[in-house]
DNA sequence: CAGTGAGCGAGCTTCCGCTTGACTT
């Protein structure tokens, strides 16, 4: 406990005194820091949150600020030929927020920015003082515990703002969106709209991808052994220990092969000295081991040692969450985050195993209160950073206060109840003794009818002081290696004690692939991996399920088909951003950038515009791989994932994934997991029924007439059999017979796939109906993609309804062309409402309601309304902004003389880029020399 | 993934990391 000296109101009052002014505002990152650090500083201290970060650079396009929606740059954020400057806005949610913490500040003579001490709190104090514009004292108070010793400390010893950790983070911020913005729409124009990539999501998407892949690639082995049963020794029937279970190792001194001795191919490892028995091997060996003697051949007695885990971080409390309450990443933080609201739990997003002295000492108090003085180690435990780059901007996760409460003492109930148990125990095992005891490997040998010897194994484990295991035991993704910490006890026995076998079995196992990842062993791969930070692990697992990258079954990630096609599009074109090495990589460059020992802006111009790496190697920029290099990226050929061994190719379709043989298509379940797309099924799937609805047969042609749903709705087609005599008419018919197209309609409004008749269908196969002839020339009626309508030559004309395409007479068709074509077409909508005149083009402006929803026009240029526009309240300036922006976006095509002032604009802008431009290549004496030209 | 015949106001999707409410169900 620190030494607390004075009350707090005293304490208060004197530092006012210390300072010499009157009111200091104390920024933190998170509202529920405020009441502590307030209550720790005193009087004269006002203390305010940031809720994270105050700015960032636009989202969408609305928000942009006016002024720059027509620079090229303005839809990425980032000034990429203006040396990568960012545009930075108040996020919209935050707006009222940054208001407020003006005010406060107008009240201040002292400014201190308290955010968290890493590199994303060294950039929130910096927008901080971006926003504000302080213009009273401004320093950086840090601090990496709440106790109040901690607290005022960190108030009287500021420091200055660490500008190169803010460049750091910088670099990091326009690396993703330069990444996500302009990859993304990479994905939009090849494979789907609306998918998303990014540093951390597609690596993450790959990880599973590849681990499918790796199952896809397997092949399984058998092999048996033998389970023996030896009955209890006389000894250990006196001490309760019964007959015990021992599994066959070796005959005749070689070993048997077992799981780890396979290769993925399902062969055995060359280099293995093993016997792999298969089934009449092991039945055989059974059998005639039946009867034998057994006698122990050797004991071996190894200690056991087990030391406690470290208390939790994010990852590993997720971790344990799911395997033992079985809670989601996104479950765990949303419980975690309401008892660190209620104060019963420390932070929840760290990356730090640290406890504070307050801590340590609160769980060892609670050790000897709950298990005694035997459990508790002379010293504390402390326990190393186990992730490289750690931020330690917290502590680990634990309860919080000073003296913990046990789970029963807190009124809790349900998931919270049942986390906060599990983060106790943790942090209170953290601070207890190893568990120790010994392990026993028994060895017994027999010999077989036919001179055999064959040799099996038992082990077991007594534990001779629980320690740490009173308290917690960890879960295991692997459910054989969760009886690790189990005792399993063997009977006293002794080298040349006779056995004899109860039961002897015969057991067949296979090898297995490679498990696919749950939430909890994705989240542990990603922080091993260094991709992501613990705030977003469980929100970059959402990410990749609402992409449809990945879904569940059970607790196991699925990679769906999309995901197959979109990694295959990031290696085959992106291979560098899809490296697990990158992430790390561009970890090791920021830190180097928060070092000094290395500079932003060089960085990010190799990558965005290329040039040479390290060994002189030229390096394709991002900006040429979007752009000038986007041919090259077949879609057809990105979507297409060969079913090795067949002609079958499967493919990702907008409308989800189909296989393709020869142009004969059917689609795949959404949930068919890849590894489940076997040969066999696939053949499977080309065997079901369609689908089709069959209605009868066409008493004409005696065809088959069915009812299908296709891309554009349902519709009824005829099914022409192949021309299967073929080949035996061969000489009459040519052989090559093309087989002749089918009919289609699709059908009418007033029908449904399922209540659709024989005769309507023959009747909507038999159009175009031929209605009789004009000029020469036959006018037919038909249905089209826009409706029924009528058809002369080259020339056509609507109808009003599809019963006409029966009905319409030829004088009626007569009059129809004899109108102008506009006539089909409903007469313009009156306007939504009238505004007054357009300042730029002097025109009336009015509301219209179009295709695409309501729009302001003055005649010439056209706006939809945006978000939060609405038609009975918009005012004449926010139209008129709206056309501006509108003739800014897109250079007039036909009316250049018509937009004086909007042309004036757009120069000056660009001037003046281009001044700014221009004086800068100079200066930086960078780009001046040919020398990036070397061949 | 079936196949045809106009001319029309498109605009938007997307990244990673910090943090909570304010919403709705």
């Amino acid at each position: 406990m620190p030494p607390t000296k004075g009350s707090a109101g005293k304490n208060g009052s004197k530092d006012n005194g210390q300072q010499g002014v009157g009111t200091t505002l104390v920024i933190v990152e998170s509202p529920t820091k405020v009441k502590t650090v307030a209550g720790y500083l005193g009087r004269g201290y006002v203390v305010e949150s940031s809720i994270g970060h105050i700015r960032d650079m636009p989202n969408k396009a609305a928000e942009i600020p006016a002024k720059y929606k027509g620079q090229a740059w303005a839809r990425l954020g980032v000034d990429v030929d203006g040396d990568f400057e960012p545009l930075y806005v108040v996020n919209t949610d935050k707006k009222s927020h940054v208001r407020k913490l003006k005010e406060l500040m107008e009240e201040a003579d002292q400014l201190l920015l308290a955010t968290d001490e890493d590199r994303e709190g060294e950039a929130i104090a910096w927008h901080l003082m971006e926003e504000l514009q302080p213009r009273i004292p401004v320093h950086r108070m840090v601090f990496n515990e709440i106790t109040k010793d901690a607290i005022q400390r960190a108030a009287h010893n500021t420091r200055e703002l660490n500008t190169r950790l803010v460049s750091a983070q910088e670099t990091r911020r326009i690396l993703d969106r330069l990444y996500g913005y302009e990859v993304s729409p990479v994905l939009w124009k090849k494979v789907m709209p609306k998918l998303s990539a990014g540093r951390v999501q597609s690596v993450v998407t790959r990880l599973v991808v590849e681990r499918e892949r790796e199952r896809m690639a397997f092949t399984s082995a058998e092999y048996w052994d033998l389970k023996a049963l030896f009955d209890a020794t006389e000894a250990g029937a006196a001490e309760g220990t019964g007959a015990f279970p021992a599994t066959l190792v070796s005959v005749d001194g070689t070993r048997v092969a077992v799981g780890r001795d396979f290769t993925t191919q399902g062969t055995l490892r060359s280099d293995r000295a093993v016997r792999q028995l298969d089934e009449a091997a092991a039945r055989g060996l059974a059998e005639r081991l039946t009867g034998a003697g057994f006698s122990v051949r050797s004991v071996e007695r190894k200690p056991y040692r087990r030391s406690p885990y470290a208390p939790f971080r994010t990852t590993t409390l997720q971790q344990e969450a799911s395997r033992k309450l079985g809670l989601s990443a996104k479950q765990t933080m949303q419980v975690a985050q309401r008892l660190y609201e209620n104060g019963y739990i420390t932070y929840m997003r760290t990356d730090s195993t640290t406890l504070s002295d307050s801590a340590v000492n609160a769980a060892r108090s609670q050790v000897r209160n709950l298990y005694g003085g035997d459990y508790l180690p002379d010293k504390p435990r402390v326990y190393a950073k186990k992730v490289k780059n750690a931020q330690e901007a917290h502590e680990a996760i634990r309860p919080s206060g000073e003296t913990f409460r046990t789970p029963s003492a807190t009124g809790l109930s349900g998931p919270e109840f049942r986390l906060y148990e599990l983060v106790w125990k943790r942090t209170v095992a953290s601070q207890m003794k190893d568990a120790v005891g010994e392990s026993v490997t028994v060895r017994v040998e027999g010999t077989s009818s036919d001179g055999e010897v064959a040799e099996f194994s038992a082990s077991g484990k007594v534990i001779t002081f629980h320690g740490f295991l009173k308290a917690y035991v960890e879960g295991s993704d692997d459910p054989a290696a969760d009886l690790d910490d189990r005792e399993r006890r063997l009977p006293p026995v002794a080298e040349g004690d006779p056995l004899k076998a109860q039961n002897l079995e015969a057991e067949g196992h296979s090898t297995r692939p490679p498990a696919r990842y749950t939430e909890a062993s994705l989240v542990k791969e990603m922080e091993e991996r260094e991709i992501g930070r613990p705030s977003t692990y469980a929100s970059i697992i959402g990410t990749i399920l609402d992409r449809g990258y990945v879904f569940k079954k059970g607790t196991a990630l699925v990679p769906s088909f999309l995901a197959f096609a979109v990694v295959q599009l990031l290696e085959r074109h992106f291979g560098n951003l899809v490296d697990y090495e990158f992430t790390a990589r561009l970890e090791g460059v920021l830190d180097a950038i928060a070092r000094g020992e290395a500079e932003s802006l060089p960085w990010l111009r190799r990558f965005y515009f290329g040039g040479e790496d390290s060994e002189g190697q030229r390096e394709t920029g991002l900006k040429e791989l979007v752009s000038d290099q986007l041919a090259e990226i077949d879609p057809k050929e990105i979507s297409s994932l060969p079913l090795p061994g067949t002609d079958i190719v499967l493919r990702v379709g907008r409308y989800g994934p189909y296989l393709d043989r020869d142009g004969v298509r059917v689609n795949v379940p959404e949930d068919l997991a890849p590894d489940e797309l076997t040969k066999e099924k696939a053949e499977e799937l080309f065997a079901q029924p369609s689908g089709d609805r069959e209605l009868g047969t066409d008493p004409e042609t005696g065809r088959m007439i069915v009812a299908k749903t296709g891309r554009f709705g349902p519709y009824v087609t005829e099914v022409i059999e192949e021309p299967e005599e073929a080949a035996e008419g061969g000489a009459k018919s040519k052989g090559k017979k093309a087989k002749p197209k089918p009919r289609t309609s699709s059908l009418l409004k007033s029908m449904s796939l399922d209540t659709v008749t024989l005769d309507d269908a023959l009747r909507l196969l038999s159009l175009p109906r031929v209605v009789g002839q004009l000029d020469g020339e036959d006018v037919t009626a038909q249905n089209g993609r826009f409706g029924p309508y009528l058809k002369k030559g080259t020339d056509s004309r609507s109808l009003e309804t599809e019963e006409q395409i029966f009905t319409v007479t030829l004088k009626e068709a007569e009059a129809l062309f004899a109108q102008p074509k506009q006539r089909g077409r409903r007469a313009a909508a009156p306007p939504l409402r009238e505004l007054g005149t357009d300042p730029e083009s002097g025109a009336k402006m009015v509301v219209k309601d179009g295709r695409f929803g309501p729009y302001v026009t003055d005649g010439e240029v056209n706006a939809s309304l945006r978000k939060g526009d609405e038609v009975e309240s918009i005012t004449d300036e926010r139209a008129a902004e709206l056309l501006a922006e509108r003739r800014a976006k897109a250079p007039a095509k036909k009316k250049p003389a018509a937009k004086k002032p909007a042309a004036k604009k757009t120069t000056a802008k660009k001037a003046s880029t281009t001044k700014t431009a221009a004086k800068k290549a100079p200066a930086k004496k960078t780009g001046t020399p040919g020398s990036s030209t070397k061949e």
